[in-house]
DNA sequence: CCACGCCATGTAATCGATTACATTATTGAT
DNA sequence: ATCAATAATGTAATCGATTACATGGCGTGG
C-alpha cells in the first residue's frame, strides 16, 4: 500500500472495462447495467481506489468546498453556528473552509483569491461588511449568486440573508422589562456601524417610544458585544442619575460582564437593577442567577444558511435578488430581571435612601 | 470580465513568452531574467490572471490545505486555538479545513477520504482519539508524518504533540490551595478516558499525596469539562461530609457553573468554598469574583501546532517519532480562592455552626 | 427483414497548470 | 578564438479525472 495510489485506469483494468465506465459508475451509476456497475464497484473495493479530488475539480470546474467567513473566529458566539453549518455542508459533500475576516494580514485578498482561483464554490459570510475587493472578486468569478449572509448582512448586495428577528428580539426585551414595571431602561449597544447593533438599538428606541418611555441619550451606551464592553458600560450606567432600573444589553457577553461589574460595585441583580441579554449563549443558563435573555437559534441559523447556500449551488435559485429568512427568537426568562424596587416598594432601596425624584411620569402602561 | 477567466496561456501570449516561463515566474521567479520576469508580471496584471488551484494541485500533488479536527466545534474553548492556527496557516498559503470529530454522521470516513483523495496535505487534531479508520487512511496515503496533536494526544502514534503542561497546571492549582491553608481538596475531572482529564487528575492526586492530604475516592467526581457537569459536581460535592474547602475543576466551564450552583445553594465563594479552574477562558476574568485558574496559552498552542505542521510539510522533519512541545501554563490568581474559614478562624463558619470534626490531621505543611 | 433509435460502453479530447528535456544564448577559462 | 559550463527560455508530456462523440448490439414497428 506504499505504492502510488490506484487511479481510475487501474480500476478499469481490474474490472475489465474502460475508464469512462468507471467514471460513470462513480458519478451516474444509473447509466450502467447492473452487471458492469457491480464489476466496477468490486474493482474499486479490491484496489482501494479513491477519486483524486484535484483531477475531478479541474475537469468539473467545481471545488467541493465552501468558505465560511467569520468576523473574529475567537468569539465563541460563532462556534455553535459554525458547527451546525459544518454538519449540513459536510453531509452534502462539501468541505468547509474557515476564514477570519478580522485577521490583520492580507485576509481580504485571500478571500478574493479563493474565488478567483476556484478553490471554493460559494461562501457564507457572518460578516455584514463585504469589502470591495471581495465583491469585485465575486463578480469576476461570477460567484455573486453563491453567497449568503448569516446573522449579519448588508443591504447593498442582492443576496439572501439568514438572520434572527433582531427587531422582535429587542421588542421582547423592552416589553419584558416594562411588564415588570420598569420605566427607566438603558441599552448597551453592539459596535458602531454594525447592522445588528443598529437593528437592536433602533427597535429598542422605538419600542420605548411606544411605551412612552423617555430614553435620554446617555442611557444608550456604546458597546461592542464583548465582555470588556459590558463591564465598561456598567461603570457608565451606574454613574447615571437617575439610575436606570433595567438594562437591555445587545449581547449576553456584555450582559454577564455588566452584571459581574454591578456586583463588584455592591449592587444586586435583579434586586437593584435588572439586566437582560441577547443570544442565549450556553453560559447564560449556568450563571447565577440565570441570565434572562433573548434566545437566538444559533444552530438553526447555521443550518438554514448552509441549506440556502446548498440550494444555490445546486442551481435552485429560488428567488431573485435579496430576501430574508428569519430564524426565531424567544424571550428566555431567568433570574436577572425582576420588578424594580421602587415600583413594588417605592423608596425601599436599601442603599442610599429613596431614589431621587426622576421627573418622569410613571404611568402604568403594560402592553399585552 | 464575464468571459472565461484568463489562463496561463493567455498571459504567455500577452507577455510574448511561453507558458513555461509564466509558470516559472510564478513559482521560481529567480530563475528568470529581470526583464522577462517584469514582462510576465505586467501581463499577469493586465489580464487579471489567477492560477487555477485545481490544476496546480493536480500537477504538484499538493492540496494547499490542512485539516483541523476539532472534538465538538460548538465548544468555545477551541475558538481561540482555531483562530491562531488559522492565522499562521493562512499566512503560509494553506487553507484551513475544519471537521468536527464528534459529529454523528460519517465524519470518520470523511476525514479518511480527505487524505485518500488528496484534498489535504496534513492535519492538526485536537482530538486525542485517532480512530483506526483515520490511521489506516493516513498510512495508505503516506501521510502519517503530516499530523500533529494539539492539546490532546495519544501515545499510540509516533507524532509530535503540542500541549500545555497539564501536570504542572494541576500542581500549581493544588499548591495554591494548600498555600492558602486548604487541606480538604476535591477535584472535578474531565471526561473518562480523556487524556487531559487523566493527566490533571493523576497530577492532582500525586500532588495531594506530596502534601500528605487525604483524598477520599468520592472527592474526585467525574465531569466532562462542560457547564452542566460543573453544576452536577457541585451537587455531589456540597453533599459531602466533611465538606471539602477547596475544589480544583479541570475546566473553567465547570468551575464557573460549579460556583453558580454553590451560590444558588446559599454558599459563598470563596468564603465558604474556594474554587480554582483550568483554561483561563475570557469569561474567567469577567466573572464576579474573578475566577482563579490555570491559564493555558490557547493562542500559543494553536500557533505552535500550526508551525510544527508547517515545518513537517516543508520536509523539515526535525525529530523522529513522538516528541512533545509544551506551551506554558500559569496560575492566575483572582477572587474565587481564599483561606478556608476554619483555618484562619476555626469554628467561625457562620452557617451551620462549627465544622464537624474531620478526622484528618491538619498539620501546617505549606510548601515553598 | 430492414431501418431506426436507444442503451451500454469505448476512444480520445479536455480541464490548466508544472516540469523534464531540448534548445539557444551567454559567460569565462585557457 | 574555442570550448565547456551555465543561464534563459521553449516544446511537449504529464497529473487523473470527466465527457463529447463514436460504436456496436438489441428491440421494435412496419
Amino acid at each position: 500500500m506504499q505504492n502510488p495510489p490506484p487511479k481510475i485506469k487501474d480500476v478499469a483494468h481490474v474490472a475489465g472495462v474502460s475508464t469512462a465506465t468507471v467514471s460513470r459508475a462513480l458519478t451516474q451509476p444509473d447509466r450502467l447495467s447492473e452487471a458492469t456497475r457491480q464489476k466496477v464497484f468490486d474493482a474499486i473495493e479490491t484496489t482501494g481506489y479513491r477519486v483524486n479530488q484535484a483531477a475531478r475539480n479541474l475537469r468539473t470546474r467545481r471545488a467541493g468546498a465552501v468558505l465560511v467567513l467569520v468576523p473574529n473566529l475567537g468569539n465563541p458566539f460563532f462556534s455553535a453556528i459554525l458547527s451546525s453549518m459544518n454538519d449540513v455542508l459536510s453531509a452534502n459533500g462539501y468541505s468547509v473552509l474557515v476564514f477570519d475576516s478580522q485577521q490583520p494580514g492580507a485576509s481580504e485578498q485571500a478571500v478574493a483569491d479563493c474565488f478567483l482561483n476556484g478553490s471554493v464554490d460559494g461562501m457564507i459570510t457572518l460578516d455584514g461588511h463585504m469589502t470591495s475587493t471581495t465583491a469585485k472578486a465575486l463578480r469576476n468569478a461570477n460567484m455573486m449568486r453563491n453567497v449568503v449572509f448569516c446573522c449579519e448582512w448588508s443591504d447593498q448586495w442582492p443576496l439572501p440573508s439568514i438572520r434572527s428577528n433582531n427587531g422582535l428580539g429587542a421588542r421582547l426585551a423592552v416589553d419584558h422589562l416594562v411588564a415588570q414595571g420598569h420605566r427607566k431602561i438603558a441599552h448597551v449597544t453592539g459596535p458602531a456601524s454594525n447592522i445588528l447593533a443598529e437593528m437592536r438599538k433602533s427597535a429598542f428606541l422605538q419600542r420605548c417610544a411606544t411605551h412612552k418611555l423617555d430614553v435620554p441619550a446617555d442611557w444608550v451606551v456604546q458597546g461592542d458585544f464583548s465582555l470588556m464592553a459590558g463591564a465598561q458600560a456598567a461603570d457608565r450606567i451606574l454613574a447615571l442619575s437617575p439610575r436606570p432600573t433595567g438594562v437591555f444589553c445587545a449581547s449576553d457577553a456584555m450582559a454577564l460582564s455588566f452584571i459581574a461589574r454591578c456586583r463588584q460595585r455592591g449592587l444586586r441583580v435583579p434586586d437593584d437593577i435588572s439586566v437582560i441579554g441577547f443570544d442565549d449563549i450556553e453560559m447564560a443558563a449556568y450563571a447565577e442567577p440565570g441570565l434572562t435573555t433573548i434566545r437566538q437559534d444559533r444552530a438553526g441559523l447555521g443550518r438554514l444558511a448552509a441549506q440556502e447556500l446548498l440550494a444555490r449551488l445546486r442551481g435552485e435559485q429560488k428567488t431573485e435578488g435579496a430576501y430574508v429568512i428569519y430564524a426565531p427568537v424567544a424571550l428566555i426568562e431567568r433570574g436577572t430581571t425582576a420588578a424594580p424596587q421602587n415600583a413594588t416598594q417605592p423608596g425601599a432601596n436599601g442603599r442610599g435612601g429613596p431614589e431621587p425624584a426622576t421627573g418622569f411620569p410613571e404611568p402604568v402602561d403594560k402592553p399585552a
